[in-house]
Order: C-alpha cells, then structure tokens, then sequence
DNA sequence: GTTGTATGACGCAAATATACGACACATTCG
DNA sequence: CGAATGTGTCGTATATTTGCGTCATACAAC
C-alpha cells in the first residue's frame, strides 16, 4: 500500500487505523461477535463457526491480538481467547473526538 | 483479498467492516481529524495539510463519503464537505454491543 | 475568448491483505 | 512409547488497496 510516506502521521492517527484495520474485515467481526456472545475463547470452537480454515482463523486472532482487541492465555492443551475491554474502550474515546469537537452548522 | 465467502457474513458484520475500513488507514483518520478541526470542508485544503496528492486525497475522501462518515456538497466552484455525526454514531453503537456483552471471568 | 483555479475520473505500478494447504510443536490419553 | 488432538507458523497464489500522473470538466476573472 506503499506507506513510504507513513511517517507523517500522527502516531494517534496510526493508532486508531491499527484498531479500525483490526475490525474492517468481516471475518474479524464475525470472531468478535461469538467471543462476545459465548464468552468462551477456544480457537477451534471459532474455526468450527466461520467458514474458514484453522490456519487463516488463527492469522485473525493474531491480528485482534497484535491490535489489542482480545486477549489469548494458553490453557494447557487448549488457548483461551477473549474481548479485551481495553482497545474497545480506547478506539471509542478516539471516536468521540470526532463527534464532539464537530461543529455542525459550520457549511453544510 | 478472496472474498469469495462474503455472503456467509452478516450485513451487520459488513456494515461494522465498512466503517471499520473507512478509519482504518492513517490518511483518512488525518482527513477526518481535520475536518473535525478546521470545520471547513474545502478539498483543495485537505490536499494542502496532508502530503498526498489531490488525487489521491479526492480518493480519500470519495471512500469516506461511501461509508457515510462525511458528506460533500457542492458550493458553486468549491466542494464542502463535512463530519457526518450518524456514520460515528452507528459506528459507536456497534463497538459498544460488544463490550456490555463482555463477561469478563469467562476463562481469562 | 483565454487563462487560471477547483474537482473529479481513468488507468497504472507497487505494496499489502487474505485465505489456504502443509508442516512442526506441545499436550493428553491409551 | 505411539496415536490423537489442538495450535501456531511458513510459504504461496490471488484479490484488493494505495498513491500518483494525467486528462476532462466547470466556473470565475481578465
């Protein structure tokens, strides 16, 4: 995507496209909404729900995980995977710079 | 990117992925933050502040204005484009279902 | 009419993302 | 120990994104 110019943004603006990249695929959504709704965090139990293959599951996961989306602890034989609060939170109060400092009625 | 497997994925999880995808390179974050800042809306100004070329910029914001994060309305010789608050707000209430969902000591 | 400014559209080349199969590793069970 | 299960990594083919140059159009000023 030739970021040969990346260096000139902000590394809050760097920040926010990391978390955003991290839910612009829907396959992503789709493992964020089942971790969130069974709340249990097995990799295979994912793989088994999308249609797709273990390995480009687990690519996914790394990715939330290198995001700070979710969290992954190993569990013996098995990784437990889950939401992690923290960048949700993070990529909201980022969000709401935009709207807040919005002034409406400015042209349009 | 091989989305033969699209159909397989909510309209809700594509929605999520389209305004994901909007935020989710650092140029159109900058774009935003901008015109967040400024609160004026002319293209030709955008191109100035950021180290891309006006094509590249009209890009930009021509894909932000299909996610509906911004809207662009013609003002005799300039174009005025601004924050659309609803792209944000939607975008908000979609992260935030997944956190409230979260239970916490499911595993980790 | 001619020139300059402002914007958008088309097409190209390079970089990146995505998905998958195959393999290697660790753990559990017989 | 050997087999089975659960995970992650590597390499690869394809699709998409990105940035830019160039061109076409529309409007205002001279």
């Amino acid at each position: 995507m030739t970021f040969a110019k990346l260096a000139v943004f902000t590394e809050h603006q760097q920040q926010i496209a990391k978390l955003a990249k991290a839910l612009s695929h829907p396959a992503r959504v789709a493992i964020l909404e089942h971790l969130a709704k069974v709340g249990v965090c097995i990799s295979g139990d994912i793989a088994n729900e999308l249609p797709l293959a273990r390995a480009t599951v687990s690519q996914h996961l790394q990715e939330l995980k290198a995001a700070g989306l979710i969290k992954g602890t190993i569990e013996g034989q098995t990784v437990c995977y889950c939401i992690d609060p923290e960048g949700y939170q993070q990529l909201i109060d980022h969000l709401g710079g935009f709207t807040t400092n919005n002034k409406p009625t400015s042209c349009c």
